[in-house]
DNA sequence: GTTATAAGCGTAAAATAAACGCTTATAAAC
DNA sequence: GTTTATAAGCGTTTATTTTACGCTTATAAC
């Protein structure tokens, strides 16, 4: 169908803004972090906000997120996912602007540390989130949320933390998710009967003596059980 | 601000058309129906279809929602809630459009089953869903998934079933959620020790002999219960 | 009165989760 | 080189929850 032709249908709909924010998780050793930007433009100019863009016209509202991601922090292939719709006719004074906020989850290093800071962006930590513009603030309480929720039936750690982890650095993240200590050793038994992890030989000394086992995710035995349907519960 | 002030800031943003699509659930003595209207404009005129309206500037989304739903079957009040969003660059060739769906829960009556005959709709049972226009099919797979995964958390039931029910019309909608046949003497167990339900003196004799007591939901003891914490599990 | 059946009640067994004592490997301190 | 401190890892016991299923009850139909 011809551009021109488009639309004729619905001649009587009155068009809005729509945009992707985008709330990015990451984790690294001291815990849960998000990743927030100094606003450059107004309103609300150098305030810390998510990051987002509008949609354009030949987007797709998922390519969209990959697009802001791509951009601000170098990364393709992220966990990304629709979180809501804010869509309040006054949450923007600017402009009617209705915003379809994502979650993404990405793996933290040195590097992706770095990165941002040329973005005048910053890493804060889960419980130290300042106020933000508009209603972002809100978006980030209903992601979170959404990640403890996800987190019972998706192995959704596995997106954040490193290829390589140990039992100990996973069971910080779920800590970290549902702000509970778990038993250390009841935690091992559970993760490791689910049977979706692969021992590895070599060892992580960074936190301890003794070391602890570097392991990584079995995808081939993950997909197995989310067939077979489970349920994490720490 | 000013209509005239508003959106110089984000002049350089294309505008597109927003839409709510709603996926009208209700439960009788015959199990889970979905409501289905015949399309009345092109394209795809009298084609089975969700139904939808644009999103006015001066509207926030929800209220949409609730425009559709009063105008279609009358109601006010009705649990609402977001699904998701539909907003892929080629899903509606008429032109690019966006649609929130939103998925209802209604209480189904003799008054409801007919009022929406004059509107072309039908109630079609769960397992009996024509093929519908655009992504309306996969709206529905989706709430049909998130109906199941919210009915483990929330007692969702009591929304779609009558202000007075028995037991084993309780487990007659959770079996159909969750399309297993559960133990009539674990469910009422379950149900009963969570302490949310008020024994009526009166019984419905339509579906036995013996006839089966009629229960209230408890709505102070149910937000007791929200409040601690729980996970509906049939 | 007998019978058939959905509704309702209770108990036993199986599975899962929680609590927690003990051992081990290793770097650092002496 | 011996001791010490500690995170990691291993295993058992107890409590809780889920599942399976036998038995009783109220009532309409015959």
């Amino acid at each position: 169908m011809s551009k021109e032709l488009k639309n004729t249908f619905y001649g009587n709909a009155q068009p809005l803004m729509i945009a992707v924010d985008c709330i990015i998780f990451g984790f690294d050793k001291e815990g849960l972090k998000l990743l927030l930007f100094k606003r450059k433009i107004d309103p609300f100019k150098d305030k810390w906000s998510l990051i987002g863009s509008f949609v354009d016209q030949e987007e797709n509202i998922s390519e969209t997120g990959h697009r802001i991601l791509k951009e601000y922090t170098g990364l393709t292939n992220v966990f990304l996912e629709e979180l809501g719709c804010y869509g309040k006719q006054d949450r923007d004074p600017a402009a009617r602007v209705i915003s379809i906020a994502h979650f993404a989850l990405i793996r933290l290093n040195e590097q992706q540390l770095k990165l941002v800071e040329s973005y005048e962006a910053h890493w804060f930590g889960i419980d130290e989130i300042p106020d933000l513009i508009l209603d972002h603030n809100k978006m980030i309480a209903a992601a979170l949320e959404k990640l403890r929720l996800k987190a019972r039936y998706q192995p959704i750690g596995f997106e954040l933390l490193p290829k390589k982890f140990t039992i100990p650095q996973l069971k910080k993240f779920y800590d970290a998710i549902y702000q509970k200590k778990h038993d250390r050793r009841n935690f091992r038994k559970k993760i490791l009967d689910m049977d979706i992890l692969k021992k590895l030989t070599e060892k992580d000394k960074t936190t301890s003596r003794k070391g602890a086992f570097l392991y990584q995710f079995d995808k081939r035995k993950y997909n197995k059980l989310v067939k077979k349907g489970f349920n994490f519960t720490f």
